[in-house]
DNA sequence: AACAGTCTCAACCGCCTCGAG
DNA sequence: TCTCGAGGCGGTTGAGACTGT
């Protein structure tokens, strides 16, 4: 049971890996395969640890690690999942295949979190910064701010990478947009203005439920485990009157919180009459309509995407799902709003306008 | 051209979990 | 049951690249 550590040794060496130390990594797992990270070093002839080693490996050597431009698609995915399970990077990179941890966080840390905090968006909790404050005088963008919607392909010539430009080269020092302020950012403003006007009501009904789930934890109802795809369980122990008043109460508690049940894109689906929140359908229904209504093909993709992951993952979870784990579950409300987010210029070009009629 | 400021991301650090002994 | 090391994980760092002046 003596075994010697792993990362002590004089004449290990620190800092980036050199092709030939590459090449002498992949050439011994090549031979004789992963594991016994402690031992590779020497065998291999390398003046590393056995840690530096296997991240060497795992995070860039090794065959199937896609590198590069992240898709739009997997930048929804990691927002999403970044919603309903925080800095779990190890978990969102397990639904990004060829992906890894260390990249998913770079580039969450690199790109997505600065975007978030661009678009009024706080990146811990996902929240827009602006739902607390319900002064409308708030909501009139100011002419020289700049575009704060996702990065059109011609905002790459601002980065020597794929990301969007930072804010500090989008604005010149003296506040006015660097880029000069077109026609184009002020209509593209006008369009993330409108859906985060929005996006503040969902954040709004997103805390009511959150409340309420609160209250509903205290007492017997901890040890309750949340039925799958329903709250009606959860609401009912709380209403001892019986199921007519629990319905009604249902009813305006559901209705007040889903935020898309008063849409015209919502009309063809109805709550049942326990008013069951179903999270696998209603949102996915409603990704749906919005991906029939635009026949833009990346728009249709984007929707499928959005239809798979609540589908298959989020389903999964929530059937599983006790009480005690509300926060996990409605960060996957949450997650939606980031969706619209990532969609603010379709949504507003298809039906902000009147959506956004039904919650102001 | 030179310098300073900013950004990116590969790599490291330290803690945690799990399983072998 | 306890100890210890391997591997996993998230946070942080710093060298190099890039941009602005």
């Amino acid at each position: 049971m003596s075994r010697k550590p792993c990362c002590v040794g004089e004449g290990l060496k620190k800092g980036a890996w050199t092709t030939e130390e590459d090449k002498q990594l992949i050439s011994y797992i090549h031979e004789h395969g992963e594991g016994g990270w402690r031992d590779i070093p020497q065998k291999a002839g390398l003046k590393r640890c056995g840690k530096s080693c296997r991240l060497r490996w795992t995070n860039y050597l090794k065959p199937d690690v896609q590198r590069g431009e992240f898709s739009s698609e997997e930048e929804q995915i990691i927002i999403m999942l970044h919603a309903s399970r925080g800095n779990k990077w190890s978990d969102i990179a397990r639904h990004l295949p060829r992906r890894t941890d260390n990249e998913v966080k770079n580039y969450w840390n690199t790109h997505l979190k600065k975007r978030l905090i661009e678009q009024g968006i706080d990146p811990v909790t996902h929240k827009p910064v602006l739902a607390s404050n319900s002064n409308p005088t708030v909501t009139t963008p100011p002419e020289n701010l700049p575009s704060l919607a996702a990065p059109s392909s011609d905002d790459k010539q601002y980065s020597r990478s794929s990301s969007m430009p930072s804010l500090s080269r989008l604005i010149n020092k003296d506040g006015t947009p660097a880029q000069g302020g077109s026609l184009s950012h002020r209509k593209r403003f006008k369009k993330w203005s409108s859906t985060s006007r929005l996006l503040n009501k969902v954040a709004a009904k997103v805390t009511s439920v959150k409340e309420i789930l609160s209250a509903s934890m205290e007492g017997s109802l901890s040890a309750t485990t949340l039925p799958y795809a329903s709250y009606s369980n959860v609401f009912s122990e709380q209403i001892p009157n019986g199921e007519d008043s629990s319905n009604a109460f249902l009813t305006n508690t559901l209705a007040e919180f889903d935020p898309f049940s008063q849409s015209p894109l919502y009309n063809e689906h109805e709550f049942s009459s326990t008013c069951d929140l179903d999270i696998e359908n209603d949102f996915s229904h409603f990704l749906e309509k919005l991906g029939r209504d635009d026949h833009n093909e990346e728009n249709d993709m984007n929707v499928e995407y959005g239809h798979d992951l609540l589908t298959s993952d989020v389903s999964q979870e929530v059937s599983s799902t006790s009480v005690d784990d509300q926060d996990s579950m409605l960060g996957n409300f949450e997650g939606w709003s980031n969706y619209l987010i990532d969609h603010a210029d379709f949504i507003y070009d298809t039906e902000s306008d009147s959506l956004e009629k039904q919650f102001m």
